[in-house]
DNA sequence: TCTGGTTGTCTATAACAATAGATAAATTGG
DNA sequence: CCAATTTATCTATTGTTATAGACAACCAGA
């Protein structure tokens, strides 16, 4: 993807520091950082922004709270993770899957479960009624042990009303409807968002205040064209890409 | 899209009016107005976001300087614009078309063109060598007189070179395309990404400062799977969504 | 071991953001 | 026309953000 010199604002709205964090963090994978992933020292990172150093120290800060970067006295400021992971969308969409080779490890874990009544939306895409009983799963999806998603996914009760316990197990979306008889399934249709998170989003994806996610809405339905599974996916947009098509 | 209640924070290093601005505008669709659009009174949407009244008329300010609202004395403020526009990106992704039935008017402007040469990444995905000639278009499309989109266009020059004068007679990439010979094309691949708008596309956009662009790069390819166009598109996050399959 | 480069910490000041309260001006409905 | 509702404007105060300068602590290499 082609750099784009990103500049900042004063009087935005926006602090300054924030807008530095938010610059510094999109340009990890451009020519801001060496080879050896040492960030240039905050002297000059002040004087390419035109601010203050301690401005560009509270940008740090805050990127290091992230876990983005790590400084240290002395030595300088390196960077943790670089490569954006790309996540690809179409008719077979699956997590894991989806990142195979991106990332050693994968794993979803369940943060929470429970029923519900189907709110009108939820159920015109479940093709159910309106208060229909659902199963709602809230879980995060991480890659080498950094949380790239949040999701949230509703089923429809009467068919998966177990499925809370069987994901809990197999860690899978995919494993637990393959065990509750759906052996296969595809995408239907997938909507994509952005916005800024929501203060759960940022604290499960450990993002801070201002960052933005991607925002997937999506149904899954089984080889009889039924609709399984409708989950809102919300991704720490400067870890991943979506990618529709192609290799 | 099932409601999130966006909560605000204190010294997140994004003011508190940005904050309600972006969650004004967020909800604009939901509960929030009233079937005649009309905002909850100053002193309420003070109340509800628990802040000091002064401050939700700053993210008023704001968003009426964007555009969205509009306030009158004595009357009420009043959104402007509701509907989020749905640009759907398939095998057939055409900016005209995909907005039929959702906006009367649909324009793209030209606002500037050049040539240059290629750089690696633009190079390989139009598949030709790195330096080669290439042709950039930059536009904006509109619905409505609303910017929407904010679109930089890569063509081989060899092939393409004078489409410059012909998208600016046409005012459309597709007919540009068919008058050099390209009847038909097919998307071949689109990577999609969020970020804080760069200061030149928010202008055009007319966003203000801290607004989140969504990002497509695609590439185009004719019927005999030539790298036709590579386009990197700008979309205001909040005035459209993009879908993949469905309807 | 010394030197230059780098991050960490401190103090002080100026600019901006948010709160608080009061009052004016415009609109709507009775 | 009057009263209630709502936005517009003003003053004052407090807390947060950004700037400025100085110096300490630490590291790497000569």
């Amino acid at each position: 993807m082609t750099v784009q010199s990103e500049q900042i604002e004063r009087q935005s709205g926006i602090a300054m520091w924030r807008q530095i964090a938010d610059a510094i963090r999109a340009g990890l994978a451009g020519p801001l950082v060496d080879a050896d992933g040492k960030l240039p020292p905050e002297k000059v990172l002040a004087e390419r922004f035109g601010v203050n150093r301690h401005t560009v120290r509270a940008a740090i800060r805050a990127l290091a709270h992230e876990g983005v970067v790590q400084s240290h006295q002395g030595r300088g400021t390196f960077v943790r993770r670089k490569r954006r992971l790309t996540y690809p969308i179409g008719q077979r969409t699956r997590f894991s899957q989806g990142l195979e080779g991106q990332a050693a490890n994968r794993s979803t874990e369940l943060l929470a479960h429970g029923r519900e009544q189907a709110p009108a939306d939820i159920a015109r895409a479940l093709d159910i009624e309106t208060g229909t009983g659902v199963v709602r799963l809230e879980s995060v999806g991480l890659a080498d042990g950094v949380p790239v998603s949040r999701a949230t996914y509703w089923f429809d009760a009467e068919r998966f009303g177990t499925i809370a316990d069987v994901f809990a197990r197999s860690g899978s979306v995919t494993r637990a409807l393959a065990q509750l008889g759906v052996t296969d399934y595809v995408r239907a249709w997938t909507r994509i968002e952005a916005r800024h998170g929501a203060v759960d989003d940022l604290d499960h994806l450990r993002l801070s205040p201002g960052a933005i996610v991607l925002v997937t809405e999506a149904v899954n339905a089984d080889m009889d064209g039924r609709p399984v599974q409708y989950s809102l996916t919300r991704f720490a947009a400067d870890r991943v890409s979506l990618q529709v098509g192609g290799d």
